[in-house]
DNA sequence: CGTTCAGTTGACTAAGGTCAATTCCCGTGG
DNA sequence: CCACGGGAATTGACCTTAGTCAACTGAACG
């Protein structure tokens, strides 16, 4: 049984995109599923192709592509984010990627092919599949320009300054060096130099 | 008046993503304009807010950011290829993006507004929709987990051999350079290093 | 033939990476 | 309450690689 507060957060994320009927609505309730993770603990995992989406109802998580051993951060996942391995499941191969609890997580989720099956079914949730994906877009668009064109001393403060910096703060320096593209000892010494001024 | 096998052109581009009846595909007909480029000339500039899509018939073309006077590519299209500023349109800004014809371009266009308004209208131009935000994504998360998780040095190797080769031999180094992210100084540099192995 | 522009090369600089030592913080157990 | 352990962050020394500036080469085009 899901708690009714939970799935009223999952239903305001949607209804951020699109209006729906309660018909529609209730075509992805009986798909959802309540799942717990502990900190540390990987919900996805590289090579796997379990496609299932979610929301997270509390705490946060990160995604990276391991590459020669190495992590690459590329995504932090927070409360009322929807969070999935969405490449993996549009292109219905293995997942490049890891994600993993930063802390104690609740999540509600559903399988990715259930979307889909609704958007079949229904064309305001075939709607909702586009503004994610226009969503998603938007936001891979801003991180890749903001890859290319700014230095990882000019990407810090703007990441600080940014629409998250309260929930920034909870999340270790390692892990945003890692998602600037920087080693933990360049960040600190950025930070430095930051200070000087 | 537009050639009809320019027209046929778009139209089987379209129908790669989606398949559409002919009442559909006529939807889309009336707002089609035919557009021609000199080489070296911009189709849509920095800060404009004029937004249209449209498909290279033929020649290439590419877009980058400007910032700090300097030029950033960030991608390459070419005949087939789907161009516009993707993300000015969605967010209804000013784009941030030049787009300039490298040679001679042949274009068919049409108002990314009047996209919108068959999503309204159509189910099936709404799929279109949503497939190509998904299409575009996937490109974006290549792209970006690209820049993180590859050095200059192996990223050009990958360009090279990606499926883009031949296409790739027409594009002048500089902004081959451009878009890796490093200056044609370090680019040549790094052709003489892999020559050497 | 010059002019122009792309590409290469050399000398030097700047900035991040690597490795290792040290400090700081925090929680746990004596 | 304090001592210890472990992970995170900082710092120093040194290395690697891209950036910058400038000179030079080479090919294309008038």
């Amino acid at each position: 049984m899901i708690a009714d507060q939970d799935i009223a957060v999952l239903k305001s994320a949607i209804l951020r995109f699109v209006p729906l009927t309660a018909e529609e609505w209730d075509l992805l309730l009986p798909a959802l599923a309540y799942h717990h993770l502990s900190k540390g603990e990987k919900w996805i995992n590289e090579g796997q192709k379990e496609q299932r989406m979610g929301i997270v109802l509390s705490g946060n998580m990160r995604h990276y592509y391991t590459r020669d051993g190495a992590e690459k951060t590329t995504y932090f996942y927070f409360e009322n984010h929807f969070v999935g391995s969405y490449i993996s499941a549009l292109t219905n191969k293995p997942s490049q990627l890891t994600i993993e609890a930063l802390t104690d997580c609740r999540l509600l989720t559903f399988p990715y092919a259930h979307l889909q099956m609704l958007y079949e079914k229904a064309p305001r949730w075939e709607r909702f599949g586009r503004l994610l994906a226009e969503y998603l877009a938007i936001g891979l668009e801003e991180r890749m320009a903001g890859l290319l064109t700014m230095s990882p001393e000019e990407r810090y403060p703007e990441l600080l300054h940014g629409n998250k910096q309260k929930i920034l703060e909870r999340i270790p320096q390692h892990y945003i060096a890692n998602y600037l593209g920087i080693t933990p000892v360049s960040l600190s010494r950025i930070r430095k130099r930051l200070l000087e001024k």
